[in-house]
DNA sequence: ATCAAGTAGTTGAAAATTCAAGTAACCTAG
DNA sequence: CTAGGTTACTTGAATTTTCAACTACTTGAT
């Protein structure tokens, strides 16, 4: 499984440096442009989630998963969220372990308010500097890193 | 500066979520796969860079600027790493203000015994799936994003 | 029915990260 | 040579995230 002595060339070291860079300061002007709405790009992507899902409730589980988030993380999200007044939890009656998150109108408006501005980011920060071809590169490419990271291991519970 | 209604089309959203998605397991993989090293991805870079410079020692501030971590994140993790045994401090005789992250020998075989698995691993989780034009198209598209986002203003001590 | 194994979700403690403040040293204009 | 501002770094507390149980329920096999 592991090979050695195969180090990366110059032009993979490249290709690497300049994606996880660029993604990290990415993700963190991001992060920053959402401070002003009082959050992270985790939380948003969990209120967004819910604010699609049919009646603004989603199972814990399945929030997690989409979210890509571990239960426990969301668990323990959820409650601060709960705290700010932007989701209850209301329990599943067809099986008995199991929870709903269910986005409350104050939590609806918060993303509401929030999501041009992220929008607004995510293009300026993004795609505003990629052509149509670039775009279209960037899915091909990424959805294909995603399939192949779907066959190999990957560990558990996240 | 917030235009609204904005919102993204079918393809812009595609390409978003492709790299939000693919970049998200990947760096969870990678991260795992760092795990019998006992190290995460920002250590290994901190480790990293360490081993690469001149004595295998650096200034506090230029690590943390290289390793893109706050400032007072490094302090924290060479505290840990110290405690391991990796790193030591040493105080700059040119500015009494300054200290170096300095690698020990222990410290330098950790990367060393972790650095092929490690490249092995971002092989087999992104490289092996692109081809030479994909590198470079990564490679000229982050690039252009990493210029841009310099360009625009970034939250402080970051 | 019953029991073993798996699933849904939570919890508390530990570890990591951020945040705001603090110390000490450096730099520079007067 | 000194006051005021900046830089280098650390610290402790607060917040967030992970980790390893733990509870309660469901499922499937006998």
């Amino acid at each position: 499984m592991t090979k050695q002595g195969n180090w990366l060339n110059p032009r993979e070291m490249k290709a690497w440096r300049s994606y996880i860079i660029a993604s990290r300061r990415l993700l963190d002007a991001l992060d920053s442009d959402l401070d002003q709405h009082d959050l992270s790009m985790a939380d948003y992507e969990v209120l967004a989630l819910l604010s699609d899902a049919p009646e603004r409730k989603m199972r814990m589980s399945e929030l997690a998963e989409l979210a890509m988030v571990s239960k426990s993380r969301l668990s323990h999200r959820i409650k601060v969220m709960e705290g700010v007044g932007w989701v209850k939890r209301e329990d599943c009656p067809l099986d008995k372990r199991g929870y709903f998150a269910v986005m409350t109108d104050k939590g609806f408006k918060a993303i509401a308010k929030a999501a041009p501005d992220h929008v607004e980011s995510v293009r300026s920060r993004l795609l505003d500097h990629l052509s149509v071809k670039d775009q279209e590169e960037i899915t091909r490419i990424f959805d294909r890193v995603t399939n192949k990271l779907r066959g190999q291991y990957i560990a558990e519970d996240k």
